[in-house]
RNA sequence: GGCUUGGUGGCAGAGUGGUUAUGCAGAGGACUGCAAAUCCUUGUAUGCCGGUUCGAUUCCGACCCAAGCCUCCA
């Protein structure tokens, strides 16, 4: 099936073609692992699973790297920044290295909640000191940087003639004076390459360098990550849209001379996930973790399915009323699941009806992620008289692969709960409420069901009896 | 200020040059002693002003508003 994706650097939907048949490489910006990644992170970690999980259902085989950035780097390209790494050491009373560790393991096991699937790599800056002073040895050798002296090396963005072209903004469209200006610095886009250790403060992360110790700028290690994992060229470049103008120009300002343009073929930009009053942050208490969804009794799948509805390209409301209204959604669509599973209808699965639906699954998702017509596309499944049980069935298993809900998983730990047998006690009251309700005593049977309801079960009437489900 | 995206029903959020998804919520009905579940039916929207067109929510332009970047950020 022909994959469809917007392209940044053409602000256009592209055919994607890829560089090796039935192959793609994409690289995906990933976490600063100084903090908890709030829900607003993941929805950029989610995009990326379901771009890889789009292709692998397509056929191809994915190698996607995501870095961990575990390097301090400065919060400005002034020495007067803080350290994001640094601070949340002393914030946590540990050493650098510890809060890397701890926070790059709460990301993965937020990432496990939401079922996003590993990346194929996950290498850390830290880990690739070399490769980033490699890199700048070549950049230096091609004569794009200088060295202000007791600051760092920087990047000459003058030397590139097309700087600045993913954004779509050349160097004198710039606002002269919109931020603090680096008096040393040749040109107001220029960026640290090499940052030397202040000569006052002991950093806990510094390395030796040709040029002196200290610790690499903050694009270097996605461009000599992705280089070392993904080869000099590759497909895909994924990250959020705030990366475009900055982070990613200067990532192929330090690569294109090295390797030849385009370093990259598609570049995919993911929209933020919004409060209503604004943006997510740590400082003003407005971020949530997936950890803390559950806490507040959702099921991280709930949240997923709300991420499902929107387009990456859009930026999206996130407000409880929207999550319970996703929640109740996902779980309705879990208790069909459930009453087909229960069916236990044995006919065989139709394979054309299989394969029709299969397309008109995949066909959405296929053109530039359009996850919210594909999940139409499995309500019309679900409601559809033509396609038996099984077939039904068989494709759920295929929406659970491409989309991750596990629906099958949780229609099975549904019919779980609904299967377990009551004990004697609670089977007593059900009983006498029965009798209850052919006596016409239902202030009788009400008080029943409240107690059997207190004892955490709930009794319904079905045709020739009651059926006791323990409460979720 | 510059560059880039967007502005759709009660909420979230798609598609579409002419009959406007889907989910949740709402209303009515079936079923029930009442519930729950399920099923059926159903109302409500395209920022504003122009232009192109037989016809625009969809194309074009201006304006207004919001978001992103220009400063660490998914």
């Amino acid at each position: 099936m022909q994959i469809r994706l917007y392209n940044t650097m053409t602000r256009k939907v592209e055919d994607f073609v890829p560089i090796t048949p039935n192959h793609v490489g994409f690289y995906g910006c990933g976490p600063t692992v100084y903090w908890d990644q709030h829900i607003g992170n993941m929805r950029a970690f989610f995009n990326n699973d379901m771009l890889k999980r789009m292709f692998l259902a397509n056929g191809y085989t994915v190698n996607h790297v995501m870095n961990i950035t575990d390097v301090g780097h400065l919060t400005s390209d002034e020495d007067t920044g803080e350290d994001k790494m640094e601070k949340g050491a002393a914030r946590e009373n540990l050493s650098v290295w510890d809060v890397a560790n701890k926070y790059m393991n709460s990301c993965f096991s937020d990432m496990d909640l939401l079922n996003i699937m590993r990346p194929t790599h996950t290498p850390r800056a830290t880990d690739h000191i070399k490769e980033q002073i490699e890199l700048i040895q070549k950049l230096e050798k091609l004569g794009f940087t200088y060295e202000i002296p007791g600051d760092g090396i920087y990047y000459d963005t003058s030397k590139l003639h097309d700087y600045g072209k993913l954004g779509g903004q050349n160097l004198s469209e710039l606002r002269g004076g919109a931020r603090i200006e680096n008096n040393n610095k040749r040109n107001i886009t220029d960026f640290a390459l090499w940052k030397f250790s202040p000569t006052d403060v002991k950093r806990q992360m510094e390395w030796d360098s040709p040029w002196g110790v200290g610790f690499p700028g903050w694009h270097l290690e996605c461009s000599a990550m992705s280089m070392k994992y993904l080869g000099n060229h590759f497909d895909i470049h994924t990250g959020g849209q705030e990366h475009i103008k900055v982070h990613h120009t200067n990532e192929i300002a330090q690569s294109e001379p090295i390797v030849g343009a385009p370093w990259v073929h598609y570049w995919v930009h993911w929209a933020w996930l919004m409060l209503k009053d604004g943006k997510m942050s740590k400082s003003s208490g407005t971020s949530y973790t997936v950890r803390g969804l559950i806490e507040r009794g959702y099921d991280p799948m709930a949240f997923r399915y709300l991420l499902l509805q929107g387009h990456y390209r859009q930026p999206m409301d996130f407000a409880f009323e929207s999550l319970d209204a996703a929640a109740a959604g996902y779980k309705n669509m879990v208790r069909k699941i459930a009453d087909l599973m229960a069916a236990g209808d044995t006919e065989p699965v139709n394979q054309d009806l299989y394969n029709e639906w299969h397309d008109k699954i995949l066909t959405p998702i296929s053109d530039n992620l359009k996850t919210a017509e594909t999940l139409v596309v499995v309500q019309d499944m679900l409601k559809n008289q033509t396609i038996n049980t099984p077939t039904k069935l068989a494709l759920l298993d295929f929406v659970d692969e491409l989309l991750g809900l596990q629906l099958a998983d949780r229609a099975k730990k549904l019919l779980a709960a609904e299967s377990e047998t009551a004990p004697a006690e609670i089977q007593e009251l059900a009983a006498k409420r029965a009798d209850a309700k052919k006596n016409r005593d239902f202030a009788l049977a009400d008080e029943l069901r409240a107690k059997i309801d207190s004892a955490g079960w709930t009794v319904t009437d079905i045709p020739g009896g009651f059926k006791l489900v323990k409460k979720q």
